[in-house]
DNA sequence: GTCTATAGGCAGATAGAC
DNA sequence: GTCTATCTGCCTATAGAC
């Protein structure tokens, strides 16, 4: 993998995060890194082909912090909040998770791209599951895992849209107070 | 105000429920209503102006709503899980919640736009506060109203994220799976 | 209110030289 | 690999006739 290539694939994630697809140009991409668009091309022939790249390298950079996390001799608790930091370190530079963007931007994606974002959600769920389910002891709800996974999920994502909105990061502090009382066991 | 232009705002919320504002064209709305776009320009000069409005007449629709609920005499659970079907309604016709989209897209809105985009959020949240207040022997919770109404509104919002990307509805369901435990006294 | 016509800009993409 | 040059198409926005 060349180096312009990843120079290029990582400005492009950023401002996808911070921006959306629709935002990112090849212009303005071969701009910020020193090319002519048509050299951007010649990495990433056409705009679906970058976008794929994106998703792909992003969740390949995801699973590793995943399994970095469940690896650990931790508790259900400190899993759950590195789980969060991840979330943490998009809100603090102003962005998306990559792929709830796009999944805002769904409607401009083509298959290929939808594939792999199902992908992506598939496997950080079925991650919280298998957590989840290694603690069994250190938690209780009314819920299945697999729905309490989706609550997770959801309710981070979404945390990251809303405190785009208001600067002040209450929704991810909610939801962080809201993990850390379901996995002391202390509710739900 | 206009038939045309009500109709013309009709559509144009739509799109943004489905693509967002940057897929949302004066173009594309004269030709669907059969106008040309410098008619469309008469109604909304520049394109901050059509987006101001949108933003405008859904947060009133949506108090509207709030407030109809707000008044019925009815329990908690009934009272969110009315909150809920107001995301439902939008997840059933492939739509985000338009404020919740351009959340996603805040960097290609004016300074009026996102004002009016907060207090969206400020409206539903202190709503969702004020209803748990006044059904404070319904449920019981280590985490403050405030917190609580914040967790719920991050929930609804990845839901309907989220579930754009499998189109199963999971989330949703999750979501309201979780509304209904705590609701319902079970737990947090 | 709605139109025609158009300005001016930016988008994705490609051909072909070096 | 990177460039220049260019095509084609869509965008926002405006002037001015009707």
């Amino acid at each position: 993998m060349s180096e312009k290539r990843t120079e290029l694939q990582t400005l492009a994630q950023a401002i996808v995060q911070r921006s959306g697809v629709r935002a990112l140009s090849f212009r303005q991409l071969a701009e910020q890194t020193g090319v002519k668009s048509a050299s951007v091309h010649y990495y990433f022939p056409e705009k679906h082909d970058l976008t794929a790249a994106l998703i792909a390298g992003y969740s390949e950079a995801f699973a590793q912090r995943l399994a970095a996390i469940a690896e650990k001799p931790v508790s259900l608790t400190r899993k759950l909040s590195a789980f969060a930091d991840l979330f943490e370190e998009a809100a603090q530079d102003d962005k998306l998770c990559l792929c709830g963007m796009l999944a805002a931007e769904i409607s401009s994606l083509d298959e290929h791209s939808r594939a792999l974002l199902r992908g992506f959600f598939e496997h950080a769920e079925a991650w919280l599951v298998r957590i989840m389910e290694r603690h069994a002891d250190e938690w209780r709800s009314p819920l299945p895992p697999s729905r309490l996974a989706a609550v997770l999920m959801s309710g981070l994502e979404g945390a990251l849209l809303l405190d785009r909105v208001h600067a002040t990061g209450d929704h991810l502090k909610a939801q962080r107070q809201f993990i850390n009382a379901f996995a002391a066991g202390k509710a739900f």
